[in-house]
DNA sequence: CGAAATTTTGATCACGTTCAACTTCAGTGG
DNA sequence: CCACTGAAGTTGAACGTGATCAAAATTTCG
């Protein structure tokens, strides 16, 4: 795999990575295979590992094929903060991969299938072909994007606000990769995690979501999730969807 | 400005996005020259005028030389969240230049010097010099980092953590750009702003200042503020420094 | 089927908001 | 130079939201 003569397999450009990134930038036959070659190898993780572990290097980008995992950060007064959720087509190692050594971790939150690639490999294709270090500040610029909303949320939403919010970002980003449809989601993630996501505690995280169903916005069912009144969840959580640009194309930099 | 024979100033080195650049990676004179060549133009704007309007576009960067600023966000609610604190060296326009339409408002908290550099002359830099496409990912993961500890904060840090881990995370930005010494800043907002960034009410954060100061870790006067036990803040607030890697130079491409 | 994890419900209490008044300070015009 | 004005900072009292702790109900998984 990322060797010279090893054929690219046709999942390749299945892959959720690979579909995201050619939604914001055009991917022509010999882009997929410059993305190919900067793969190591494929690897699995198993559900509750961690990934990346605050406080050690990490100098690599893993694009998840499947499964879900969360990032976050213990305090030292006790308190978790889960800092994103991560689903298919998303890179873990961003921004560890900067930094001597990463500050937060990264845990499995189901069985993982990721590809990887060194982030020096990842880096010279930046200089081969500079439209990938352009994709990854847009890459980049979309977890800022994320990590503002969170902020938001955390800091002047309150809890149905917040819930909502997060819901809908949820089923954006989920339904971008093919994993909801027709306003449905299952959660990726316990309420306890997901509680540590959005600041606030299990039993209210849990009586929000039942006030919610009861004033008949969703229907839930175990981790199933139905939007019952989507305009009026996306009234009540503030929520707008992304509307990123496309990444220019090389041949912009001669035409324009 | 920006025209081919226009010369550098000799200035343009000193400027503190200039300055913070050269701190991530090596800038030969080709490269500040390179960088000037994209500048469109200088300009000043006055406090408390917004330069970037929430549902507008913004397409283009514009380089702090000098003065304060805050992205903030507007909610339904009637709450602002201040997203964060823009210094001199920092980047206005990212993300707005990345999006159809802005997402977050830009408002000068002080007069504001800036250099202008349309985002398509900076993107045909990058395909020129590909090094500048990794500086922009550098420069988004960074804030991308600000915004996960702002997460961080606003979801499970109390306020005296809260107000601690901001104290010494703005001393630190304002001290790489020669805006603060010797355990002293200057806050560059009033109250009002900063309780708004730190998901706080007014008079809770004046409280939980004065109690920092009473509790001998900090002393203030007027917007001045001094830190009397640096060490006891950065475990209250559990307070990190940004530890970023260089970012790689063209040559790695060839002998790595 | 049994054990553990997760979800749900309940009761109490503290933290931080809200609202209001008062103080201090900077800027401006008389 | 001082009086006036409005903005910013400070302090106080009361209230409400959401945390905490505990226990029960339910689901998941070995």
């Amino acid at each position: 795999m990322g060797s010279f003569y090893a054929p690219i397999p046709e999942s390749w450009k299945d892959h959720p990575f690979v579909k995201r990134l050619s939604q914001y930038m055009d991917l022509g036959s010999a882009d997929y295979e410059s993305l190919w070659r900067v793969i190591e190898g494929e690897t699995k993780v198993e559900k509750r590992k961690d990934l990346v572990v605050d406080g050690y290097g990490y100098r690599k980008l893993c694009f998840v094929e499947d499964g879900f995992a969360a990032r976050y950060k213990l305090l030292r007064n006790g308190k978790r903060q889960i800092i994103n959720l991560i689903l298919p087509g998303d890179v873990i190692g961003l921004p560890g991969s900067f930094l001597e050594r990463a500050r937060y971790s990264v845990i499995a939150l189901s069985p993982l299938k990721l590809h990887i690639c060194p982030i020096n490999s990842y880096v010279q294709l930046c200089y081969q072909k500079p439209q990938f270090g352009l994709a990854l500040s847009w890459l980049a610029v979309q977890e800022m994007i994320l990590g503002a909303e969170h902020t938001i949320s955390t800091g002047r939403r309150n809890p149905e606000e917040r819930v909502a919010h997060f819901l809908l970002e949820l089923y954006s980003r989920l339904k971008i990769v093919g994993r909801a449809v027709n306003s449905r989601l299952e959660l990726p993630a316990s309420q306890e995690i997901i509680s540590d996501a959005l600041g606030l505690s299990v039993p209210h995280f849990n009586r929000t979501l039942a006030k919610l169903r009861t004033d008949g916005l969703i229907a839930t069912k175990g981790r199933q999730i139905e939007f019952i009144d989507h305009p009026a969840l996306e009234l009540l959580g503030n929520y707008q969807p992304l509307n990123l640009t496309r990444i220019p194309s090389p041949h912009f930099a001669a035409t324009n």
